[in-house]
DNA sequence: CTCGGTGCAAACGTTTTGCAGAGCA
DNA sequence: TGCTCTGCAAAACGTTTGCACCGAG
């Protein structure tokens, strides 16, 4: 891997990550930045995104349907997600890591980890579809 | 929902997508079925398994990084995808369904189903990185 | 000074959409 | 005949990349 240099706009989009709430979009982290970084440009955003979950600093979710969103949280942990509105939360399940012993016995496959994602509808997106 | 009208073409889309081993792409199938059905067009491809994912016949697999894969088997199971090459395999693993009804009471989401997918690599692919 | 980081814009791969015509009920 | 389905092409969308300049070490 080549060495990476510190760079003010990396530092602040990893704490752009970091401090929020959501699992924001590179979008999102672009809208939230710019104000304070009028020549921020969405590729450096995607750029820099990329190198941080490279570095295993963020993880990158892969979002059905929508653009990639982009996790500060890289301890094991699963997702919840709304089939109606698409909001993604944190759920803190124990990780069973000997389901992947376990599949790793049956499909040959050196397994690293394994991805929990629960679909539903989110309280405002239930109460309003009743 | 719209009635919908049986239709030759999304039949042999419906057709491609359950007798292929494979879980395929819209491009795949647009190619598998282009040479009995010239005048097939990719539109019609994505429209057609975007129905058929709707009314629950098919099931749409979200890949990270590249296009999204088309699942005929509709019953509750997992996946297991290869970090270097992509290929992605059915894992058949009991489904917990009280996972869901724990992340529910904890969450306040109405939980309607969960996804595990399983990353590593596959045989071949282990193989090549020793 | 060197080499990584950045902004800009163009390009990319995937998917969606508007339209006019064909085809099922 | 109604309304859906289709092919076609253009466009939308999220993301990546080439380039020239900027800036950290």
């Amino acid at each position: 891997m080549v060495v990476r240099r510190q760079s003010r706009m990396r530092q602040a989009i990893y704490e752009a990550v970091l401090n929020h709430p959501v699992h924001p979009t590179a979008e999102y982290v672009y809208e939230q930045l710019k104000p304070q970084h009028p020549s921020l440009s969405l590729g450096t955003v995607y750029r820099n995104l990329g190198i941080l979950a490279e570095q295993g600093l963020i993880r990158k979710i892969e979002s059905q349907s929508g653009a990639d969103r982009f996790d500060g949280n890289v301890e094991p942990h699963f997702h919840v997600r709304c089939r109606e509105c698409g909001r993604l939360e944190d759920v803190f399940l124990s990780y069973d890591g000997q389901m992947d012993a376990q599949v790793q016995a049956t499909t040959g496959y050196r397994i690293e980890e394994h991805f929990v994602t629960f679909s539903g509808l989110c309280p405002q997106c239930g109460k309003k579809e009743k």
